[in-house]
DNA sequence: CGCGATTTCATACAAACGTTTGAAACGGAT
DNA sequence: ATCCGTTTCAAACGTTTGTATGAAATCGCG
């Protein structure tokens, strides 16, 4: 019984580095078991087929990061006011769990982020579906959370600027670090995500 | 001489709507083939390898795209004052060429839209180069017109809010017609588009 | 220890992949 | 009609893919 949970979770770790690495599909199970260093079969042993072990990769990475996303805005909620907490916190509640999520990997930290960001332009029906129930509960909850911190924006419109704000952090987070200009002064990550969450912020506002 | 653009160019259709569909990886040449009632040896003759069919279909993509940006700022810069074109009219050049590229298509809507975003989440070396050279120019002369609406801003803040807005756009391209809740009012893509432009132009006009 | 269940292993399999080949069919110019 | 360059074709190539198999190894437990 040792053993078997360090197989399962050196693969997840591999799985989820090379995937990070080069995307779902161009990476083999060979790729991952030869990384692992573990038996060829071990894959199909431990999680089925390769899809499955996708599906457990992304669940491993996303529900953590959802899940403390869920837990600051209760946090959030029950400490603000009759006025609910205000748009920059839940926004922060937001952005912050998946860039913590990258920098508590340690090894590297780019690799969180671009699994990430990955996941959501890989069209298999099953990543889709899995997806969208990952995500269902966060997005009511982020919606209700906001509707109440900007009561003048109809539930679409909210809809709206969150898939926008969405799309900002993953495209962000899936290239922050690739075609920089020399001349960029080089923001530390902290920085970056006060500039997203500014932005954003702005953004709801608008008239 | 007739039926080779006619061959060639039937490839490209075909490859430009399987790839948006299924991503780059998921589509095999034979896919293609066979939609297209051509010869399997047909895409090597015509483009070589996979790769280079996948870089022109890009090319023929993204191209006219930008370039139809580059033409809207350059027609903005002739007719504006001397303070530069206003900001929502140097957001709504780089916006609407990439909605209306779509509209163009026809058939599908959603086609070029997908492919869109499907380019930038995938990770061949040899297409991030050809991302690289076929944005470049583009970054930079957007980046000089925000400069002039937003004086204040900095080089490196407008870099940051242009990957923000570019991000929303095409995570906006990619998804808006999936995953939608019901509750949300059909709001037409002309809508869409106001409310992203007004979405990006109050982020960029964050303090 | 010895037994039963779990995990690892080397190997094999069939299918799908991108690419190549050489001959056949075609086009337009002479 | 003949010729030459271009394009199409059916067939095959060697890899690589995901998965399956059955035996060996390992484990916890009585």
């Amino acid at each position: 019984m040792k053993s078997r949970k360090d197989t399962r979770s050196r693969i997840l770790d591999v799985a989820e580095a090379l995937f990070s690495e080069h995307g779902l599909e161009r990476v083999s199970v060979r790729d991952i078991t030869k990384k692992a260093r573990v038996n060829l079969a071990a894959i199909n042993y431990h999680f089925g087929t390769k899809e499955d072990l996708i599906a457990a990769v992304i669940e491993r990475q996303v529900q953590p990061v959802n899940d403390a996303r869920l837990a600051a805005l209760e946090e959030l909620q029950a400490t603000a006011g009759k006025r609910g907490p205000k748009l920059e916190s839940i926004l922060e509640a937001f952005i912050r769990p998946a860039v913590q999520s990258c920098a508590d990997s340690a090894v590297e930290q780019t690799r969180c982020s671009k699994f990430f960001g990955r996941c959501l332009s890989e069209p298999s029906p099953e990543v889709e579906n899995l997806l969208k129930k990952l995500f269902e509960p966060l997005v009511d909850r982020m919606g209700e959370a906001l509707k109440r911190a900007l009561p003048r924006l109809s539930r679409t419109d909210i809809f709206w600027r969150m898939k926008f704000t969405y799309g900002a952090l993953h495209h962000w987070l899936l290239t922050k670090d690739k075609w920089l200009p020399d001349w960029v002064e080089d923001a530390d990550l902290e920085e970056q995500v006060q500039k997203l969450i500014a932005f954003a912020a702005a953004g709801f506002r608008a008239a």
